[in-house]
DNA sequence: CTTATGGTTTAACAGTTGTTCAAGTGTTCA
DNA sequence: TGAACACTTGAACAACTGTTAAACCATAAG
């Protein structure tokens, strides 16, 4: 990513004037594209989607979730503070152990969903 | 992303022996998670969101979409390619011009869906 | 207390990404 | 043919990302 100085950043004439200002008005406003891009760059790894997907179906702690994915705790924890960080993931303590599991169905949704697009062949 | 050497890449015993086996049994295989992964990605920025955005809404010229986003040709010229390449957009010419726009529907909706989801507050 | 264990954190590193600039296509029109 | 324009491409660069190793924190058991 770069810089967005503002100013002179674009190096054309508008060929059509009409859709560029209709369409202007349509799009959605700056926060509601971060955050829509945020979000999906957070589902864009496939750590991540692995350890979602595996929370999907039971609440584990990152030994075990270290041990199911074949990598090492510290990559999981890294990957978990992510997660917790929007939101996706919450956890609990018991003793040494901490358990993670999806913060609602809401993203079990959106994976599922997702899931089956992609096998329809997008 | 780093290499994935296949050996000893797990640093820990399992703590849950029944959960990572059941898990195990149920995880997506590999190709499903990387397409996934690999679509969100593309979604992952916001200025290919943008541009999906506008899409949405009507055809563009590269030109036009410069203009909508203040951004060089160059850069939207990039990113339109890497939209083409995962099926995303389709283009025809007309003349000089060249007019982007949505793959199929399905992209709209997933789109769509997304932002009502942003939107409900995820 | 000390030790062991589950987990987190820090810094460093290589790999990846998005933008820019400059050069290159392809098409139209005089 | 040649100039003009719409767009594409390639190389370069800084910013970002995911993994690693090592040090650290938190809890439990001796």
């Amino acid at each position: 990513m770069k810089h967005s100085n503002g100013i002179d950043r674009c190096d054309c004439n508008i060929l059509h004037k009409e859709i560029v200002d209709r369409v202007q008005g349509l799009m959605p406003d700056r926060e509601d594209i971060n955050g829509l891009a945020g979000l999906f760059k957070v589902f864009g790894d496939a750590t991540r989607m692995k350890i979602l997907s595996a929370l999907t179906h039971s609440e584990m702690c990152v030994c075990d979730i270290a041990a199911l994915l074949g990598m090492t705790k510290s990559s999981i924890s890294h990957q978990l503070r992510v997660l917790k960080q929007t939101r996706l993931v919450k956890y609990r303590r018991e003793g040494k152990v901490v358990f993670y599991s999806l913060q609602d169905e809401h993203i079990k949704n959106i994976f599922d969903q997702a899931l089956s697009h992609i096998s329809e062949g997008l």
